[in-house]
DNA sequence: GTGAAAGCGCTAACAA
DNA sequence: TTGTTAGCGCTTTCAC
């Protein structure tokens, strides 16, 4: 153990223990701030703070001494001194609309995965993650979790249709990065999925299994992802000299409800139907329930093709075949381009590889 | 607006825009400290933080007056040096062992859908929640983030079976709360499901419906949740005059692969099985995938009830009969529970009623 | 390369 | 009921 400095000057204790806090120190070999580390290296606690921060200015051997010291005695640096003192909390916040309301769930399953992926990005970098639990009218939050000084930054899982409230960030300065695709005017932070082409190979695939009449079962119709895997969807059907049937195309909202009623339509429009696009695994769910209550089989009389690849298609009493996002990598961008950002103010648009997967569904 | 009071001292502004800090205020609109607002209301910065905090110190009108300057302007206290000063961080950290590792999962959507819960139930409270991601052995971060300021305590959901780590917990005096069953020797509060109940309910039910080989496809054996869950089948199958036959009951740990490989070994003990309590909803979809590839039927040849409720239970192809965990009270509870602990040391162990809801497995 | 001192924005004991 | 003042523990000029 580190000798203690005998010849120290007597400082002011200002715990009621009825000792000093070198004393206390020893009979509890509890350190609780860098003027105690100070007190045990003989030195300030300027250069406590400096050898903590492996600020280059100080002495390699001085630096190591304190470092040790600190490990010592378990000494962790307290947060909400050094982050009033730098004005900087090195902390973001999850926002998602699933946080608010209820609760999690797995008509949001896919922002769950995404805040694991987060998390596991943002550990290495120092940061913490913070859950922003968002009502849906609430437009408060941003200003609220930010002016506070509790958060840097967030990460938004929010619908790029919600445009309105992204502008209204972008135009009070917040800092922030969207899992969605940029806008053309306006530049901010994002991440997303390759949409074109998860729309065209799960396209491709249906129509290379035989497949003649293929539906498109859509997310909410407004929203650009949407649009792009409809894109995708048109463009592989006019690859292979397809006919573009418009009543082969619905829209629902990626809930399972809309998955039944979706595929209801679309079956009542297309009786002939034998494939079906859906835009997520859950709304697929729904729709293999719809199609079995008709007593038509999957794959074999309709095949069904997911998206984003949740957990729930794979353990799925009849595994999904889908269109795989890479949940955790699309985290971890978004952690650190956020940080980036927040630190450089340089802002990335970055667009990540979709995945066929096949299962039991098509 | 409010009438700028035009005799106030002058005072030193250190702010680098060349005016002091009322004009700026009056350009920018933006009220940054409790002093901002101090000077607005012509009283002194106690005064507004008595006020903004609901002291009953404080003169009725005094309050209003100053709050609704607040308003106004839009001020957001300052969290870290609020924490810094109160030395309290008005934050928990929510563990899961799921955190880590990889990322949130299907393994452990139990923990997800909790953490929404929790969220829930801290938010009135005035309370953030903190992602704390634990790797599997490390055992520095309750340390590490309680020592650093960062949090007041834990949301745990980690295992009973980790009962050295618990121990280590309570004798560190660790702030926390557990999702789990109290432990006779030591005392820290508790928040569980009634599984003695659920394990009964799930029998009985298969009883009724005429089963006749019921097995048990258990969690960890060592875990107590399981061990009570047992209880409950022996019970309601004793109620019934049955034989406990020790080869109806086998073990696994919870995830999708254990529920294959769990029934296959009670299959291959039991091959006139004809209906399996399940120890959670994860495992039940494993349980079911391998019944159905050896070309059973469920129900009609195997019932299968699991446990917990999660909503890939409700969204399965094949809707699961289970008994449902109350999982949005369950994390009102744990949040309320562990602030009232915080604040004022009263150790609450809660046991929550469960149900069971009738699907098509069973 | 290191130390002294001011300041981050807030709360709370004490004084008035 | 309100104001004054001294911290909370850290970072960061500015001197040395």
């Amino acid at each position: 153990m580190t000798k203690l400095p005998l010849d120290k000057p007597l400082s002011i204790s200002y715990n009621a223990t009825g000792c000093n806090d070198q004393e206390r120190m020893m009979m509890a070999k509890t350190v609780q701030t860098i003027e105690d580390i100070a007190r045990l290296a003989n030195v300030s606690k300027s250069t406590v703070s400096r050898a903590l921060n492996d600020s280059p200015l100080i002495n390699q051997e001085t630096r190591e001494r304190i470092q040790s010291l600190a490990r010592e005695y378990n000494f962790r640096i307290n947060a909400p001194a050094r982050n009033l003192s730098m004005r900087q909390s090195h902390t973001l916040g999850f926002v998602s609309y699933a946080c608010s309301g209820k609760n999690f769930s797995a008509e949001n399953m896919f922002g769950l995965e995404l805040l694991g992926g987060v998390s596991d990005g943002l550990r290495p970098l120092g940061y913490d993650l913070l859950v922003v639990p968002v009502e849906p009218h609430d437009t408060t939050w941003a200003h609220q979790y930010l002016n506070s000084g509790r958060v840097d930054g967030f990460v938004l899982t929010i619908s790029t249709r919600k445009q309105k409230m992204i502008n209204e960030l972008v135009n009070m300065g917040i800092p922030f990065i969207l899992w969605g695709f940029p806008q053309p005017n306006s530049s901010f932070c994002t991440v997303c999925g390759d949409d074109v082409t998860g729309g065209r190979i799960a396209t491709e695939y249906l129509i290379r299994t035989g497949r003649q009449h293929i539906g498109f079962l859509g997310g909410p119709m407004d929203e650009i992802e949407v649009k792009y895997r409809h894109h995708g969807y048109e463009l592989a059907l006019q690859n292979a000299g397809r006919y573009l049937d418009p009543d082969l195309v619905v829209y629902g909202d990626y809930s399972h409800t809309s998955g039944i009623t979706a595929m209801k339509r679309l079956l009542e429009q297309k009786p002939d139907l034998d494939a079906v696009f859906v835009n997520s695994d859950v709304m697929a769910l729904g729709a293999i329930q719809y199609i079995q209550s008709c007593g038509k089989r999957v794959p074999e009389d309709i095949a069904v093709v997911g998206y984003d690849d949740l957990l729930l298609a794979r353990y799925n009493n009849l595994p999904i075949t889908t269109i795989r996002q890479n949940i955790p990598l699309a985290g971890k961008l978004l952690a650190e381009n956020l940080i980036q950002y927040i630190q450089t103010g340089v802002v990335t648009n970055v667009n990540l590889p979709v995945e066929l997967v096949i299962r039991k569904t098509a």
